[in-house]
DNA sequence: AAACAGGAAGCCT
DNA sequence: AGGCTTCCTGTTT
């Protein structure tokens, strides 16, 4: 399985595989300039809830990962939760990431100090980190390689699909119909910006991030990878679980109830059905189908409803 | 109105 | 044959 994060608080400022500086620098701020621009939201996506999109949300979702929840600093010592965490059988509403991320200030992050006391640069080191760790699980949940330049026009398209999907940009999909990930790789931030005027800067700078990440850790892009996903299909529950595991991507669409138990809320159904589509090819995929997938896990003792039945929540019968 | 429950049939690997 | 996907009828929230 996932080798887990490889101790996030051991790590020296540049111990990381890449070199601090790479594109891969350029291809974040690149997403800085980009969204962070005071007008770009002529789109207006069906939630009107939280415009967060863009940079600051970015960062502050793998801010966010840097925060307790996977546990990854709580050796750090005592400074985390002090109400987080409750009883909890209940569910809870345990705030999911955004809220006040368009905010944009930093003291969003528990306990505010952790961010003095670490370098600029380990930080950074963390996040491409977790930017590696991210495109591994896009990779596994899109059914692609990492690296751009082997992808089929189709590959191009479920890239395109989920990247919108994630970043909340307008569907431009047609504008990059039969290209291969060749040529999608040589387009230029401007013919990005041509096809897509909206959200052609995010996906420059992704596809960029993707790019430099592939190229500097082949190791996984051609071993590791290939033989744990690459074949056999992905069962509807591995999906939803690699979903669960990435709460700062996913948390929005699907998050734990109570995790040890294995129970969890689909919080927007339409949007893990898109997603589900989008792996599957099956673009008329909706929230109806899903569920009657699930439903036959029932039989099969792979999920069931939690005793206290709620619209939306389900179990996993074997947790862990 | 949306979620839930299952039967039935079809599709794909 | 298994694992969905699609469609459907009926019930519950």
């Amino acid at each position: 399985m996932g080798s887990a994060s490889p101790g996030l608080s051991d790590m020296a400022p540049g111990c990381l595989l890449l070199p601090p500086d790479t594109l891969l620098r350029t291809g974040l701020e690149k997403m800085a300039a980009g969204v962070v621009g005071p007008e770009k939201r002529g789109w207006s996506p069906s939630p009107p809830a939280t415009p967060e999109q863009g940079l600051s949300a970015f960062y502050l979702s793998y801010f966010d990962m840097l925060c307790p929840e996977d546990g990854s600093w709580g050796a750090k010592g005592p400074l985390l939760n002090t109400a987080r965490e409750e009883p909890a059988d209940e569910p809870e509403q345990c705030p999911v990431i955004d809220s006040q991320a368009s905010a944009g200030s930093l003291d969003v992050v528990p306990g505010g100090l952790a961010l003095e006391e670490h370098s600029l640069e380990q930080v950074q080191s963390m996040v491409v980190g977790e930017v590696l760790k991210d495109i591994e699980t896009a990779c596994k949940l899109l059914n692609i390689t990492a690296d751009p330049g082997d992808w089929s026009p189709s590959n191009v398209q479920k890239w395109l699909l989920w990247t919108e999907h994630q970043y909340r940009l307008p569907p431009a999909g047609k504008a990059f119909q039969e290209l291969g990930g060749k040529e999608l790789c040589d387009l230029s931030e401007e013919q990005f910006l041509q096809r897509s005027p909206l959200g052609g800067e995010v996906l420059h700078a992704h596809l960029d991030i993707w790019k430099s990440a592939s190229t500097s850790e082949e190791s996984w892009t051609d071993s590791e990878v290939d033989s744990s996903c690459s074949g056999q299909p992905i069962h509807l529950w591995q999906f939803l679980k690699e979903l669960l595991l990435k709460p700062h991507s996913y948390g929005r669409f699907i998050r734990w109830l109570n995790q040890e138990k294995g129970i969890f809320k689909i919080e927007d159904s339409a949007q893990v059905a898109r997603l589900w589509g989008i792996r599957k090819n099956r673009p008329a995929m909706n929230y109806d189908k899903l569920s009657r997938s699930i439903r036959q896990y029932y039989k099969k003792g792979i999920i069931r409803k939690p005793d206290i039945s709620q619209r939306l929540v389900y179990q996993f019968v074997h947790p862990i």
